[in-house]
DNA sequence: CGACATTGCTTGTCTTGACAAGTATTCTCG
DNA sequence: CGAGAATACTTGTCAAGACAAGCAATGTCG
């Protein structure tokens, strides 16, 4: 995840053509990761670190618990993002209103600086991921990701 | 990547609907490596772990060079592996023949007692994603993951 | 009402990615 | 041959993902 310096490029080794599918599908999901980590970089945030913060800002008020399933990761992750993005000042975190265990999360001005930014990027980002997949493509491989996803959870446990 | 205890279900939410096509890869190829660690996890690995277990049996005397392409991470999280296989007595590292820089990998033997498991666990896990896609729609999936991935190599570092 | 379960969040640990920087070898050329 | 480049690893740092355990606030029921 790091995301630090470093001056832009070659790393991300091409995927291998043979490999098996679950093999393929880890590789590209790290590629990605990759991209948008060194693309947000010089906002000086990560790509989760812009996710929480563009949902924040989409959902004013949002608690920890309703950004767990959107970012994808468990609530101690969720905990620790918050505290970095509180840290560099771009969201508050207080305490809810009507249930005092609950959080709720707001942009703040600088915080609202950034998501404009991150909106646009996003859109283009998204786009350019798709170039070259029809319309039709994209629904398909949408399909097929979440049929995969949905025998990810009917998995049983049978270890060898 | 964890990989402890925990009894055994629930998490990892299913991935939403409507979510933009690279946030679902986030997802399903995070779901996917939870539950690869999960089935391995009694064997006291974790998903990359099996993987360069079993790659070293394949290529006996491999070095962490020709690994690094197949096990997605860079030169510094082979070296980090092989540290914690080695620490388990899996595999052995010694100093090459040809080029004493490099470092010659091998299984021992209780490490092969893994591998023979791995492997049979592997071929069936593989088939579990796949339930319901016809062959065709693997290939398909393949191929618009493939141009996925090459979108991701074109993508220009362009930060708004 | 009050014991007990549940929920929302925090913190600690381990593993992994990505990157930077450093060491030991080997390679390349003038 | 020998200086400098390139290669193969190692180690250090930060962010994250998954899990466990713990605290405080809220809910549930007898």
């Amino acid at each position: 995840m790091a995301v630090q310096r470093r001056v832009v490029g070659e790393p991300i080794h091409l995927v291998e053509p043979r490999q098996r599918v679950g093999r393929l599908l880890m590789g590209v999901a790290r590629e990605l990761r990759t991209v948008v980590d060194r693309q947000v970089q010089p906002l000086g945030l990560t790509m989760q670190q812009a996710e929480l913060l563009v949902w924040t800002h989409r959902q004013r008020g949002a608690t920890p618990t309703q950004l767990t399933a959107l970012l994808l990761t468990d609530d101690a992750g969720v905990s620790r993002l918050v505290d970095r993005l509180e840290a560099k000042g771009l969201i508050t975190r207080t305490v809810g209103g009507r249930d005092r265990r609950s959080r709720e999360l707001r942009v703040t001005p600088s915080g609202r600086a950034l998501v404009t930014r991150l909106m646009r990027f996003a859109a283009r980002g998204n786009e350019k991921l798709l170039v070259g997949l029809s319309a039709r493509e994209t629904a398909e491989l949408r399909r097929l990701l979440q049929r995969v996803s949905e025998n990810l959870h009917k998995m049983p446990l049978d270890t060898p």
